[in-house]
DNA sequence: CAACTTTTGTGAAAATTATCACAAATAGCT
DNA sequence: AGCTATTTGTGATAATTTTCACAAAAGTTG
C-alpha cells in the first residue's frame, strides 16, 4: 500500500525533476497541503531532498550542510587538477579515440575537449560519462559492469572485453599515488584490470595527476612509470623515454 | 588593471567550483570582507551567481525565479507513468535481480524500490543508473556500449554478452508503442537487441507503459504481446496467459 | 593636499524562514 | 461505533536573512 505520505514524496520528486529548486510555498500549493507537512516530508527524506533557504532542492546536487572547510578539502586541489588537464588536453586530436580514467582529476578534461572536435571517448565512470553527454560532438563508449560507489565507476569482464573491440589513440590515466620506485597506484583494486588493459591497448598513455599525488603509495598498484609517454601535472608535462 | 572587486569575483567563482553552495558567512570570512560586500558582488553579477537563502549558488545551476508551470509541462504523462510504476513495483522482491529498461517511464520505478530491499538492478541507461546510485542497498550492473543521446542509453555487443552472465528474476520493459496485433515497438533500433535478449533470459517480463502508448506503432518492433507476463499501466495490471 | 567619487562597513528595521507545542483531523483496529 | 495511534494544521516564538540609510574608509583627480 502506498501511504499518502509516500505519494507526496513521489509528487515532490516529480515536481523537482526538470527544475532545480521549488519553493516551499509552491510545493504546498501544488500538493494541496500545508507548508508544515511539506517541511516534514522533506525532513524525513534527507537522502532525497534538502532545504536551502525556503526552497526544496534535490539532495546530492547541493549539500548545504557540508561544513565549508571539509567540502573544500575534498577538492582542495581543484585548481591544480584543472591546470593539469589543460596541459593534458593538448594531446586530444580531432577524429581520434581517447580513454578517460575515473576519478575527479580527469573530469576537468571533459570540459576542455574542443567543441568542434568530433572524437570518441571511452570511459567507465558515471561522472565522466555524464559530463561527456554535454559534448555534442563526442561519441561515448561506456565500459559496463558492476557499479562501485567509492569511485563511481564500473568494472567487470564484459567491460574488459569491450576494450578488445576498440582502437584507442590516447589514454589519460589518473592515480591516487605516484611512487618514484614502485610506480602508479590507486585505491580501488577493481580499477586495476581496466587501467592495465587500457595501457596495454592504447597507442599512447599519459598519467595525469596533481603534484600532491607524487611520492604517495596507495594499496593497488597498476603500472610502473615507464609505461607512460609522459606524466602531466599542474606544473607541466614530463616526457618519459619510450621503452 | 584588475579591480579589487574583480579579484573577489574570481575568488568567489573559484571557491564555488567543487562545491555547489557557499554560505554568505563563509564567503565573507574567506575573502576577508563584510557580508554586505559579498552581497553587492553577487548582486552585481547576476549572470554568474545567485542567492538562495543565505547561500551563494552558481547561476544557471539553479533558477529560483523560473516559473513553475513551465518546467512542469515537459512530461505531461508523468503522473500516469509514475502510477504505472507504482503497480509495477509490486513485482520487486528482496534479494532478487531486476532489469530496468531505458526511457522516462521506468525512471520512476527506481524511486519506488523499497529502501530496505537489497537487490541487484541491471540497466543500460545513464538516467536510470544515476538514479540507482542514490539507492544505497541496490547493486548496479550497467550494460556498456556506445551511447545514444536520443534515449540516454548504451548498446553494443559487450553489453549483450554481459547479460549472459546474469540471472534476471524480473524484467521491466517499456515501449513507445503497443499495437494489439503487432506487439511492442520502440523508436530506436539499437534498443531492440537488448530488449529481446533480456526478455529471452529473464524469468518473467512485464511491459510497463502509460495508456497513451496503447494502439501506437513505432518503427522498431521488439516483442509480441504474448511474451510478457503482464502489461502494466496507470489503470492497473493485465495478466497475460503464459505461452 | 583638498575636494570629490567610489567602495566598504555597521547597525537597525523589515521580511522571511525555522522550530515548536498543541489542537484538530484522519486512519487503523476490535 | 469507539478507542488508539498517527498524521496534519495552526499560531506563537525564535532565528535568520534581506534591505536600507548613513558613516567611515579608500581611491582619484587637479
Amino acid at each position: 500500500m502506498v501511504s499518502r505520505k509516500t505519494a507526496r514524496i513521489i509528487q515532490l520528486a516529480d515536481a523537482l525533476s526538470g527544475r532545480r529548486v521549488l519553493h516551499l510555498r509552491d510545493a504546498a500549493a501544488l500538493l494541496g497541503v500545508s507548508e508544515m507537512t511539506i517541511r516534514r516530508d522533506v525532513a524525513d527524506n534527507p537522502g532525497q531532498f534538502a532545504f536551502l533557504g525556503g526552497h526544496i532542492v534535490p539532495a546530492g546536487e547541493i549539500e548545504p550542510d557540508a561544513p565549508y572547510e571539509l567540502a573544500r578539502e575534498a577538492d582542495s586541489h581543484a585548481t591544480a587538477k584543472r591546470e593539469a588537464c589543460v596541459q593534458a588536453a593538448r594531446h586530444i586530436r580531432p577524429d581520434e579515440t581517447i580513454f578517460i580514467d575515473c576519478g575527479t582529476t580527469l573530469e576537468y578534461l571533459v570540459e576542455l575537449i574542443p567543441e568542434n572536435y568530433s572524437i570518441t571517448a571511452v570511459c567507465y565512470s558515471l561522472n565522466v560519462a555524464e559530463k561527456l553527454t554535454r559534448k555534442p560532438n563526442v561519441r561515448i563508449v561506456m565500459l559496463g559492469g558492476v557499479y562501485h560507489p567509492s569511485s563511481a565507476s564500473f568494472s567487470g569482464n564484459s567491460g574488459l572485453e569491450t576494450l578488445d573491440s576498440l582502437g584507442i589513440n590516447v589514454a589519460f590515466l589518473s592515480a591516487a599515488g605516484v611512487d618514484p620506485g614502485r610506480g602508479a597506484t590507486c585505491v580501488h583494486f577493481h580499477e586495476v584490470s581496466v587501467k592495465q588493459k587500457v595501457i596495454s591497448l592504447a597507442r599512447e598513455s599519459h598519467l595525469v595527476v596533481d603534484l600532491s599525488k607524487i611520492g604517495k603509495l596507495k594499496p593497488a598498484f597498476f603500472a610502473p612509470i615507464g609505461v607512460f609517454r609522459s606524466i602531466i601535472t599542474e606544473e607541466g608535462e614530463t616526457q618519459l623515454p619510450s621503452l
